[in-house]
DNA sequence: TCTGGGGTCCTTCCTCTC
DNA sequence: TCTGGAGAGGAAGGACCC
């Protein structure tokens, strides 16, 4: 969440865990795991020539951001999401490094692993972050929630030598809240009896779905703490954010979330996009730019045994205005000449031109495989669909570069990135 | 400071059909 | 045949999350 530096002091030293002690955990089987400052942990396990040093990770090209900082490189003021550039001025000592997202996709297995042992309701958010519902475990392992976190927090720095923290609590939303605010290496309970005095006194940017838009329009109206959006009338709330977002957050600021864990979802859209190093005029080069992303989406929905309906096309101009724009199809694909095609129509057709910064193709209303079997498939279609599968055979053999589009042989536009999990926040 | 990439969800507007 | 309302679905944009 990065946002523990605006929450109260007196509340985080009240609930945090010192040791073998820590507030009543009773009813408190939702816990939340937090990675410490992921990626740069990983790189510094791994290179102990790193430890003690300030650590970025991030892309280091001139329009990169940061995707993880070490807690050394934080006290300079450098933070997730960062320009590089702007983490390098703060920071110029620190050392920065590319990110290895393999390397931290096998570290993530590995402690995913660990806490599939203690509970089979996991939930992963991300590579570095999981809900555990330890109420089977409990029982099974004779231990309580907070003995529980520790137990996790003990297994993970011995298996893989990083720290992470771990929120206790009656419910998701407050489970992550505590994981937050324990940062680093630490151990929050938020008890059931003392939920509301603990979520009270937060600034309304600690609910989740409150970003800055949202925080914006909350005061304006003079809504500042999450007290103050619990005792505002559901009705008035509906008139400032939209009914939605006003039912979830009332709920939220009054303690209320029954969400379950759910081990496994269903991805609803597969895509990929890329910011050039420079702005680009050229519709010709932006094409060949469609070809790549187009076949990168659809491998990964073929790899998945996925098709889409739905094809959409993003991009965004030097000024960082942005659009999409999408056409859905007769019968889902996962052709990645028929994605192509698609995107590049959009693009001829509805792009006006000018200089562009970022370009992006989607692949929505996905269905399995066979439920979007193409019964009236023609049969071009179907000879690409084949080609495909036998270059993705290929690729997996003797890897991604192996086999491309023709007119990919040419120069790139910019060196093609391996598809990129979240990063660290 | 100058803003990545991969996603989800929601709202609003428009078009089509009944 | 024309018109209007309701509902469904598509399209576009925005906010948010990690």
């Amino acid at each position: 969440m990065g946002r523990s530096g605006d929450l109260p002091r007196g509340l985080v030293d009240r609930f945090r865990a010192r040791g073998d002690t820590w507030p009543d955990d009773t009813g408190c089987a939702m816990l939340h795991v937090d990675m410490d400052a992921f990626y740069a942990s990983v790189e510094i396990r791994d290179n102990p020539e790193l430890a003690g040093k300030p650590v970025v990770v991030g892309g280091t090209a001139n329009r990169g951001v940061v995707a993880s900082a070490n807690y050394l490189a934080r006290e300079y003021g450098v933070r997730s999401a960062m320009p590089t550039s702007h983490a390098r001025r703060l920071a110029p000592h620190a050392v920065f490094v590319m990110p290895n997202f393999a390397r931290y996709q096998e570290i993530s297995r590995g402690v995913m692993a660990i806490f599939r042992d203690i509970t089979p309701l996991v939930e992963p958010l991300s590579l570095d972050e999981a809900f555990l519902d330890v109420s089977g475990a409990l029982r099974r392992l004779r231990l309580t929630p907070a003995a529980i976190a520790q137990l996790v927090r003990r297994q993970v720095e011995q298996a893989h030598g990083i720290t992470c923290s771990v929120g206790v609590a009656p419910t998701k939303f407050l489970a992550k809240l505590a994981s937050g605010m324990c940062k680093p290496d630490g151990v929050m309970v938020v008890p059931k009896t003392a939920v509301l005095e603990f979520l009270h006194p937060l600034p309304v940017s600690a609910l989740w779905g409150v970003g800055k838009r949202t925080a914006e329009q909350l005061d304006r109206v003079g809504l500042e703490t999450v007290a103050d959006v619990a005792a505002t009338p559901l009705p008035r709330l509906r008139r400032v954010l939209g009914v939605a977002l006003a039912e979830h957050l009332h709920a939220l600021a009054r303690g209320l979330d029954d969400r379950p864990v759910v081990p496994s979802t269903r991805e609803k859209s597969i895509g990929a996009e890329e910011t050039f190093e420079v702005d680009h005029f050229d519709r010709e080069l932006l094409r060949r730019e469609l070809l790549r992303l187009s076949e990168r989406s659809a491998a990964t929905l073929r790899s998945r045994g996925l098709r889409g309906r739905t094809v959409s096309i993003k991009v965004r101009f030097a000024d960082f205005t942005t659009i999409t724009r999408s056409k859905t199809l007769r019968v889902a694909t996962d052709v990645t000449q028929e994605v192509f095609r698609t995107a590049s129509a959009l693009l001829d057709e509805q792009v006006p031109p000018g200089a562009v910064r970022l370009i992006g193709v989607r692949i929505e209303q996905l269905v399995q495989g066979e439920d979007g079997e193409q019964l009236m498939f023609d049969a071009p279609e179907r000879g690409w669909r084949e080609a495909e599968q036998a270059a993705d055979q290929a690729r997996s053999r003797f890897g991604r570069a192996a086999v491309k589009p023709a007119s990919l042989l040419t120069t790139a536009v910019s060196q093609p990135n391996e598809p990129q999990p979240r990063p660290d926040r």
